[in-house]
DNA sequence: AAACATCATGGAATCGTTTCCATGGGAGCG
DNA sequence: CGCTCCCATGGAAACGATTCCATGATGTTT
């Protein structure tokens, strides 16, 4: 019972005094009499064999997993994707190798190296950077869908991503529709994908025929302490914005505490709304308005794309997942500036 | 260059003019001379050639990677465990294959099977139930650690588990000291590894000579609206609670949203604390004090104890790791019973 | 200068599967 | 009764690496 090295194909041949041959087709469903069938298994059983994943992934030249890269998995929006990604997998049997890059380019290049030596049958990834071989691991040994973001270099890559830019519309649109006119937006460094949500920022203002003020709007690196910086600065040097607009669920956690340690009332000083709408959000108080995008959808749409649909990636450009806003009490209505 | 198959061993070997063994040592370290190891190298580039870990794989019988079992990646603490496990696991080069067993301990017994087919050179889990077979597991092809939790049923596998036990006993002791006397304690089932909490607590409070009141401990499954049920159904039932200790974060969110709903203030109406610092007890107005354990850690030491320390390993018991208390705004002093 | 140790190198076996192909027997049909 | 067809089965060749062992060419020692 407790042999040495686990038992083979061939052991288990051997007792049941079939070839090997055989076995496999019980194994993989090949078409097998219901005695030998039969016969098989209880020798397997037996000899406690379990079919090794690394020969036939040899044989059959894939190894039945997929990577997935993030660049956090603590990170509650992408913990999230991940557990959509691993639903989706589950389900269509294969496993997923998770790490994270920690939005380290090189990184995540070395995770990209690892996977396709693995070679995985697919790699879902939140991009970091373009200095990874995308197009070559999507050639060599798998194919592989961005989520959540995009690189701009990489058009041709499929994607399925949140419709950040209608989320920040609706959040400005009732920001605005509130009657506020100086609104702050914390959002993230220029050069990154964070320039969509901006973008939805200034083009809805500009539509509503609010002017924008380039002092209101300003950016941090995704890290609490750059955006507790950013939310601090914002809030100093302007005490007349009326309400700030989030971009992140770190940057709203800024904004909250921000306002807590200058003793301004939510939302009767200063109202805040974010994109995310994390647990915290409901827990806040009062409780955040936010934008809701789904992790786990776009994790199991990217993930569906991946394995299920290889015919349509990539065509029609990337996949849009509708976002949703979530009223709560953190936004009032527009009264007298404070000072 | 864009070849229908990715080259093997053979290719480089052909196209650098020497043996594939030569080309083997260049890829995993053998003496080559430099002259050799250049033109195997080149060769490589130019065939854009990637060792296959399958292959390796077979030949080694291991695949290079370990499995990781947790209930659920989105809960924030499970989550900086496996950020801790991935940390660790890419130190020592190895990948790590994530999985979600929701707590079922069916679906853990699959993935277990998943895991040993696919020759994982260990597993780290948080574990569900005793279906899978933890022990087939930790013989056949792999050894297993558990992390946060045990099985009462298998105290041969070591584990690496956070101090629960010190966490509430200075929880509990905080309270008292306050001159709290009619706590809440809000814990798991009985059944599961919950159990050491309540322990912990009725253990605490006999020492301090405090009576324990059965009707103040009551249990809710982990999930969201048990756990919310479970805190309704005490602050209801007992309007005299002064303090809440929660034995976990969801029960302590739930404790905050009943206070809240039933216009309890924090802390002047009823203190609340609870175990596990995660990111919105910061948040929270005010506040909550808490009990960090690190996820992070204890999923770094359970990898460093199942790829480094193989010898140590289930020797002097499982490694406790500390617990600290982090004391902020949500507990006062004992105040004049509400009504 | 002969014997010997050292070192780079290649050949070949091996790891555990899948799958093509050949074989043999039984059933169905004329 | 003989022929064909089908189905269950086994043998053997991959799949892509590692590694033992043998070989020849060096360099070292007496």
């Amino acid at each position: 019972m407790a042999q040495r090295r686990s038992a083979t194909i061939k052991d288990v041949a051997a007792a049941a005094g079939v070839g090997i041959a055989t076995v496999s087709r019980v194994f993989s469903g090949g078409s097998v009499s219901a005695a030998t069938r039969e016969r098989v298994l209880a020798a397997a059983r037996e000899l406690d064999y379990r079919p090794s994943a690394l020969g036939r992934g040899l044989k059959l030249r894939r190894s039945g997993g997929i990577g997935l890269i993030v660049p956090d998995v603590t990170d509650p929006f992408r913990a999230e994707l991940v557990a959509g990604v691993l639903a989706c997998a589950r389900s269509l049997g294969e496993h997923v190798i998770v790490d994270a890059a920690h939005g380290d380019p090189a990184r995540e290049a070395e995770i990209v190296e690892r996977l396709v030596e693995q070679r995985v049958d697919g790699i879902i990834a939140v991009p970091a950077g373009e200095l990874a071989d995308w197009r070559g691991a999507a050639r060599v040994c798998s194919s592989v869908v961005f989520a959540d973001r995009v690189l701009p270099g990489l058009p041709e890559i499929p994607a399925v991503l949140p419709d950040d830019a209608g989320g920040v519309r609706s959040l400005t649109e009732y920001l605005a529709g509130l009657g506020h006119r100086r609104i702050g937006f914390l959002g993230g460094v220029p050069g990154t994908p964070a320039g969509v949500r901006e973008r939805a920022f200034r083009d809805t203002l500009a539509q509503l025929g609010v002017p924008v003020e380039e002092d209101l709007v300003v950016a941090a690196r995704p890290a609490r302490d750059a955006a507790y910086a950013a939310a601090a600065g914002l809030l100093q040097r302007r005490a007349d914005v009326t309400a700030i607009l989030a971009a992140g669920h770190l940057l709203g956690e800024a904004a909250v505490l921000v306002a807590r340690e200058l003793d301004l009332r939510i939302p009767a000083d200063v109202s805040v709304a974010m994109m995310d709408d994390v647990a915290w959000a409901e827990l806040c108080d009062p409780p955040l308005t936010a934008v809701a995008r789904s992790g786990h959808d776009i994790g199991y749409r990217a993930c569906e794309l991946l394995l299920r649909e290889p015919a349509r990636r990539g065509r029609g450009g990337p996949v849009l997942l509708p976002t949703e806003l979530v009223v709560r009490g953190s936004c009032g209505p527009l009264r007298p500036p404070r000072r």
